[in-house]
DNA sequence: AAATTTCCCAACCGCGTGGGC
DNA sequence: TGCCCACGCGGTTGGGAAATT
């Protein structure tokens, strides 16, 4: 039996889009906008292509906010947190992250990222994780470990001295000043070996704080984002904030959580 | 310089879900 | 209430590019 095809495979094309192709989506979208229905959007646009082909490519290339490439280290410290308490919610990652697709944070993820953490991962035999190249990763006390999702859970089996981190809150909320947990627990700035974010991290790190009286929160290691707190000070901090679930690190702010 | 291997990413596939009827 | 359909998602694959031998 199986499933029922979405298109007939033999009339659609298939493969790598066409510049020709593109455009002919482009303009048909920004014209129209999907209209509510991507399966018989292509025969509208006039393209020989599976209605899935073209939401993917749209969403996943030809968006006008897309950004490829080039993830900084406060979009990998994103991911590892996010992936640390979502597991494989590519697109709820993504979600976070202005201009990344959910294919994009998860290639990132399997090509790169989590052969990074493997790697720091082997090399660790004590409590923090030396590389040349990128931050040394914590491990949380296990009394102030997260109860993972069951797939974070999973996944967190596979680094288990590395996923072990604070609780983001996931609700929905908006904040211009966005500050990602990084949570990298360690004695120093985990970002100091390459000197790369240190600085912007501490200029809004004071946007972060402790639900539960500066104590971890909820007795299971949760951290609450205070946005209440937001924009207060930002810049007032000179260094990382550190709190007793571990450090946060900010993104750009012009990120937001929608 | 050529052959081979590895890496990366765009695209595909199929399943779960929710809305409409 | 159940069925159908389309959407959205996560996993997987194929092919080109880059690196290595």
């Amino acid at each position: 039996m199986g499933r029922t095809p979405c298109c007939d495979k033999a009339a659609v094309k298939r493969g790598p889009w066409s510049p020709e192709e593109d455009e002919a989506l482009r303009s048909y979208v920004q014209r129209h906008g999907s209209g509510g229905n991507w399966i018989s959007m292509p025969k509208k646009a006039g393209l020989k292509r599976c209605g899935k082909s073209c939401r993917l490519r749209w969403l996943n290339y030809l968006r006008p906010d897309i950004r490829h490439g080039g993830f900084t280290d406060e979009e990998d410290a994103v991911i590892i947190s996010l992936y640390s308490q979502l597991g494989s919610k590519w697109s709820l990652i993504a979600s976070q992250m202005k201009g990344r697709t959910d294919n994009d944070v998860k290639n990132y993820w399997n090509t790169k990222l989590k052969k990074r953490l493997l790697a720091a991962a082997a090399a660790t035999t004590g409590d923090l994780v030396s590389s040349p190249t990128r931050p040394r990763v914590p491990r949380l006390p296990a009394a102030l470990a997260p109860t993972p999702a069951s797939t974070a859970a999973a996944h967190a089996s596979l680094f288990p001295s590395l996923l072990a981190i604070p609780t983001v809150k996931t609700e929905t909320y908006t904040c211009d000043d966005f500050l990602a947990p990084a949570a990298w627990l360690q004695d120093d700035d985990p970002f100091a070996a390459d000197g790369s974010t240190s600085a912007s991290a501490a200029s809004s790190a004071s946007n972060w704080s402790a639900d539960n009286g500066g104590a971890v929160g909820g007795g299971e290691g949760t951290f609450f984002l205070d946005f209440g707190a937001a924009g207060s000070d930002l810049g007032a901090a000179d260094d990382h904030l550190q709190l007793p679930g571990g450090y946060y690190y900010p993104l750009d702010p012009s990120l937001s959580l929608v």
